[in-house]
DNA sequence: AATATGCCCAACCGCGAGCAG
DNA sequence: GCTGCTCGCGGTTGGGCATAT
């Protein structure tokens, strides 16, 4: 796939040599002058393929080979929620990460559950035919079974794993109706264009007898720790402040009865996202103070996140 | 073991904003 | 104000690897 075209541009993958060339021209000019790489003839490059080579690759500190920690998709689901697809805005709140990976990552995701809700959607309509719509009640879900194996899990990389944590085997999750405390400070939220398209209805939804989410009915096999996070997006889609029930669920796995709330503005773009700044801005609520109140023995089987410098 | 499928990621493309002339 | 250029962003594509069948 690489070649050389008209004009003798370069494109497709880059050799070592090229990314020497241009690590050297940045030393020399910084992070610009992008076109004036092969107006000196120093690559065949265009302009803008040697600024998202730099910027994807080269730039250092970037967790290049390294998925998403647990946090990682927390704060872009919470971002994309309150953006949109602003990629390249929600990279500035995670450090090391470009706009490329964010954009890769949420399609990666996407693609996950639109592929989960087909397959729920499909066993639900067949179960349906037997027991017709069930509205109205007070849902339950069985968390999927623990299966992320800390017994030997070969990782091709060194990664971390970045899977959210599931709650222990047999788990019983009781979904309850919002509580009222909470519903103002969601307005503030900005809505989701994909969760508009997908909610039942733009009234209110805590009002409003909300469908159960089929897989919640017939859990879908899913993969290791894919479950928490996914599901919570999955039930977000259908009601849009799900998500908001988190610690709720956290709770009532016996973690005492605070409710904390997941806010976007905890958040801060790199360059002003340490506790201390938080702290300083009034904010407490953080997602390590979240996951707090999970249970401990959950964080069991979550690595840290390794150093880039330990990648490859 | 071979093949199919899924997933991740790097890179390209098109478009729009900003800016200088 | 217009034009052309550069840069940045978001969407899309295709290759390679991993896993499932």
């Amino acid at each position: 796939m690489e070649g050389r075209r008209e004009e003798g541009i370069r494109k497709g993958p880059w050799k070592a040599e090229e990314d020497e060339v241009l690590l050297n021209h940045v030393k020399k000019c910084g992070p610009r002058d992008w076109s004036s790489i092969r107006s000196k003839g120093l690559l065949q490059r265009t302009g803008k393929s040697c600024r998202l080579r730099w910027v994807n690759k080269l730039r250092p500190n970037l967790k290049n080979g390294c998925k998403f920690s647990l946090e990682e998709e927390r704060v872009v689901i919470d971002l994309q929620a309150q953006f949109g697809n602003k990629w390249a805005r929600i990279a500035t709140y995670l450090p090391g990460r470009t706009d490329n990976d964010v954009k890769n990552f949420w399609s990666s995701r996407q693609k996950r559950l639109a592929r989960i809700l087909q397959a729920s959607a499909t066993s639900k309509s067949h179960k349906n035919k037997r027991e017709g719509p069930v509205y109205d009640e007070v849902i339950t879900l069985e968390a999927p079974k623990f299966s992320c194996s800390s017994e030997g899990e070969s990782s091709s990389q060194a990664q971390s794993c970045s899977s959210p944590p599931c709650f222990g085997n047999s788990e019983i999750i009781k979904m309850v109706p919002l509580p009222d405390l909470v519903k103002p400070k969601l307005l503030a939220l900005e809505a989701n264009p994909v969760q508009q398209e997908l909610a039942p209805t733009e009234k209110n939804p805590w009002i409003e007898p909300q469908p159960l989410i089929p897989f919640l009915q017939n859990p879908q096999p899913q993969t290791d720790l894919e479950f928490s996070l996914e599901t919570q997006e999955l039930l977000a889609r259908f009601d849009p402040y799900f998500d908001m029930l988190t610690p709720l669920v956290a709770s009532e796995l016996g973690n005492g009865g605070e409710q904390l709330l997941m806010e976007p503005p905890f958040l801060e773009p790199v360059g002003s996202c340490g506790s201390a700044e938080r702290d300083k801005i009034g904010n407490p609520i953080t997602p390590d103070c979240v996951f707090d109140d999970l249970p401990v023995d959950m964080f069991d089987q979550i690595e840290l996140l390794p150093n880039s410098s330990e990648q490859h």
